[in-house]
RNA sequence: UCGUGAACUACACUGA
């Protein structure tokens, strides 16, 4: 049941919704674990209706299973869904919380955001996290950095929250100073920071710090792309974007944006049509 | 001893 489960887990990361469907289908037994977990599937892969009836189909409910239909509303920007799940829940802990925060946070709504905060009957390093990002989001850096002081501790994702928050403010020289100071970095945090050198048209600094990543990932290599393209440097940029493992349409648009950039219309028009999947 | 949920990063568009 564990394996099955795990296989389930593995494809609704993975945005295998079919698989995962095919695969519950087939299990010789289910629990709530494997239940929740089918939920996942479909919410986190902008799938609420099914969410919602896998939901209703379900023998029993735990605080997991009503915390991922909440997402999967709030996810989707359905925050009035995802307040009515919330005030249906027989309980409410720390996720449940912290979810429709971040819901609102998302949707905009920084005063809703801030009154979940201050209504959370508890609060830790996630909580805080995201009303962080939720000021950041804002434009509100004097809050921002007002929170800092007051944070009960810190970890790497916290300290991303606040990097992205310098270099949203465009403050690269406190990015730089707290990226120097954090005591481990992830390849989140080096991707702040290219966002920010990219920001700045920092060629320089940029390929330096892309070639002391010990990982990088998709958005990594996109952001050298931008970067190149964001100084003029068609060439540079085509060479990176050939040189990528996998592209997203993000990538796509970058280059788009590149040849557009240089005036380079035929170029562009060519590169439109051979995107494999538009939107 | 084990499988499921919340916080951090890149583009454009559209809607309120």
């Amino acid at each position: 049941l564990i394996l099955w489960t795990s296989m389930l887990a593995a494809y609704a990361r993975q945005g295998h919704t079919k698989e995962a469907e095919q695969l519950f289908g087939a299990m010789p037994v289910r629990d709530l674990v494997s239940w929740n977990t089918l939920l996942d599937a479909y919410g986190r892969n902008q799938c609420v209706r099914k969410a919602r009836q896998v939901f209703d189909l379900m023998p029993e409910w735990d605080l997991v299973a009503w915390s991922l239909l909440l997402v999967a509303y709030a996810r989707q920007g359905y925050l009035d869904n995802a307040k009515q799940v919330f005030d249906s829940m027989p309980l409410r802990d720390l996720v449940s919380w912290t979810s429709l925060l971040t819901g609102y946070s998302h949707q905009g709504s920084l005063r809703r955001a801030k009154m979940i905060f201050d209504l959370m009957p508890e609060r830790n390093l996630v909580s805080w996290t995201a009303l962080i990002s939720a000021y950041a989001l804002h434009g509100d850096f004097q809050h921002v950095r007002g929170l800092i002081g007051l944070l009960p501790e810190l970890n790497i994702v916290t300290c991303n929250a606040i990097l992205a928050a310098y270099v949203e403010e465009n403050t690269i020289s406190e990015a730089r100073n707290l990226f120097a100071a954090m005591p481990h970095r992830n390849v989140v945090s080096c991707n702040v920071m290219l966002a920010g050198f990219a920001q700045t048209g920092d060629v320089q600094e940029a390929e330096r710090l892309f070639s002391l990543m010990p990982e990088v990932d998709v958005v990594s290599w996109t952001s050298l792309l931008a970067v190149y393209g964001a100084s003029f440097r068609v060439d540079k940029a085509m060479q990176t974007f050939e040189l990528m493992p996998e592209r997203n349409l993000i990538s796509w648009n970058f280059m788009l944006a590149a040849y557009a950039q240089k005036g380079l219309l035929e170029e562009t028009f060519q590169m439109f049509d051979s995107i494999p999947e538009r939107n």
